[in-house]
DNA sequence: CATGAATGAGTCTTCATTCAT
DNA sequence: AATGAATGAAGACTCATTCAT
């Protein structure tokens, strides 16, 4: 399976590398603790929102959990809010990046293509009860947010949009006339996020390669030919 | 499909219903009146839920909602966390109740039993943008609050053995030894949640009829000779 | 030394026995029962600020102390406040009329009176953990209550009026020309109350028998031929 | 007699002189004014308790009283319970310093150092309503509350020990063989605990050269070739 | 006479945010 | 760029009091 990919560039603010730094012109790597800071606190706020909860995240303990200082969040962030957003926001950018290095390094071939997307799901970068546990209380509070809302969206719908795309190859060259594209994708992407759920509450009773048996079990009823659920592997027909 | 089940009578105060009070001895008439107003709190708790968050309900909102005085809450629940615990023990309590009363009325088809935990899945009694709301901000919560989990666990075992059960029928008496009936539970049941979540996240384009039609799918893939995925109607074989 | 005389009658309201009670007109005995629930409520008051202190003392703990029900209070004394200043009136009735009754029995001669007062100030009935606590639980909060200030006022006023009457008598008829029995009288008094709060801050080193032995050291030095120290008995010249 | 000794140093964190602070490195001039903030919030809290008693201070009260914002209390002491153990242990060590210092500047002779603690007793720095008032508001809810008790009882114990040992010293070297030192001992406490009850119940009837007058009554009568009550004097034989 | 559900003012406490250093 | 003392608004909770039954 594919490596961590790297993680897509953040909004306009491309992370440097730290020879790069040292090279730039005076003031540039000034920029570049700002931002390391920046970063610390973001992981420190998903450190926390894991392990306390959103309800129970305080600036106080993102700053302490970041080694920082009271004030902190406020000078780097402006806001509460913009420190959650950009959080969540760090998290899709992650999550993206990950799945299209996996799909990138997959090939052509639209079973390789789809094969290469669930086990991204369910690798232990992405998939581990932290980032779980804050996928979901994002999604707890998304209702009510529409600015979460709308990150969520639109990291959902390119996600869907690219599983959708390799079903309807599948469809066309495969000979699958009879089954709905859409709903096949719909399908996946719902099983994926129901298991990661599973792994959120009953932790103990999830496991990485059943999950991917179960998302496979679905693939190899819909594309017969190109999937099969035996002994938890995929093969192209 | 089945109407809205009764719920499971609550912790063993069964609601009575107004003619059955008058005649009650005194003292009970009150009593129904407190359970009465319990009730209406919890109501009001899951409305604000939907509406603001986790983290926006205050007891000042869930007081204002029920159209009572700010400090009852403390009074009828000790505390907001009694009152939350209150609410998805409330919500799991009714969600049990609906789908197995389902499963009752379904008869004792396996095909049949599974289709109606489907259909019942999105019925709009429990499958409605603001019920799938709440549980999501309990699922966002449930990480750090093992009271919250107990609950979920205690609630999704139970759904799940149910499915589980209905599923090795269909293996063992449907002729199907090389489907892992565990895997096809697993997979229902996160349909089912990641479906959900559709209709949180991207509700303009979530449909009760996809939503069942995708779950249609995994099971025909699954049972091929009891489902059909076609015109996203279920039929026995 | 006496035993626990009775309590001075309260305020126009006299106790009346149980036979009494019984043979009254119609109406008086309910005015009876009523007369018992303030009782009771008034002692579960004096329970209530041992046990709890006065900050903790709620009408939740009174009414539940006393076997009754959370409004009783308001109906029977109007207020939190009216109940707090009758518990104080009532404490304070029962200590007068305690060493009121214990002079009147100790006869004619001063030094015997004195004894009796000595004797009152450490029985049991008045001198127990549980009602030094209360006397200066009330103590604690009469300087910002003049109503506490002005009950406490007039029964401490009274006492020492009594033992400065004594202590004058003896001053006169004693030959003891030299000694200023006001400051005798505040002597023995202060001496009381400070010894009190010993018996508050440190009961196990507390003894009762101690405490009058002290104070007989004050009045054998004050008035050496009418009281000596020695094994801790009073004796007159 | 000793002029206002100076309070012993609070818990290692001795008050720093103005210029001290300035000289200081960076960090502790902050470090002080954060000190100066806790002191004004005792002081505030004392003055509090005198005036309004102590169910009736709030930390809005005192933190008005402090010229200080409403959420600064919990800022420096974590609650409110916290603030009063301080405030009960400030008090305290205030109380102590005094004495000592008052013992210290009297010299070797036994009855000099009784006469001090006497006069300290009732100095105007240690002995004044408001003080008084937060004494006995503190041993009002001592019973119920083992932390007050606490601090009360190792003050206390500290004073009667000092006290103990100059009776103990007159007794052996003063040829009293017939008195008991700790009888004494207690004696002379008591005595000034309840001559402050005086002052705190009837300021108008209280004086303070009456209170010194009556301690060395209690003195001339068990140490009288030490002490005089004569013309309110002590003097050594 | 008594009950106990309901009220709402008042308190403590938390915490995001500000700002002088 | 970072600190941390201070602010003050907002929230949970308590509890005396009321009143329908």
């Amino acid at each position: 399976m594919a490596e961590a990919p790297r993680v897509a560039a953040k909004r306009g603010r491309p992370p440097k590398s730290q020879s790069q730094l040292r090279t730039q012109r005076p003031g540039t790597q000034r920029a570049a603790a700002k931002e390391a800071t920046r970063l610390k606190l973001i992981e420190a706020t998903i450190d926390s929102i894991a392990r306390s909860g959103f309800a129970d995240t305080t600036l106080a303990k993102v700053s302490e959990g970041a080694g920082l200082s009271r004030g902190i969040v406020n000078f780097h962030f402006t806001s509460k809010d913009a420190l959650l957003v950009e959080t969540l926001t760090h998290l899709a950018d992650e999550y993206t990046g990950f799945w299209r290095a996996a799909v990138a390094e997959a090939g052509a071939d639209p079973a390789a293509r789809l094969t290469a997307i669930v086990d991204a799901e369910f690798h232990p970068t992405v998939c581990n009860r932290k980032k779980i546990a804050v996928w979901y209380a994002f999604w707890g509070e998304a209702r009510s947010r529409p600015t979460y809302l709308a990150v969520c969206e639109r990291q959902d719908s390119e996600h869907l949009e690219a599983i959708r795309a390799i079903c309807r190859e599948l469809v066309e060259t495969g000979g699958y006339a009879d089954i709905d594209a859409e709903d096949a994708a719909n399908g996946l992407m719902a099983l994926a996020d129901g298991l990661w759920l599973d792994q959120l509450l009953t932790p103990a009773h999830f496991d990485r390669a059943a999950a991917r048996r179960v998302c496979l079990l679905f693939l190899a009823g819909v594309f017969p030919r190109h999937f099969t659920a035996k002994r938890g592997a995929a093969s192209a027909a």
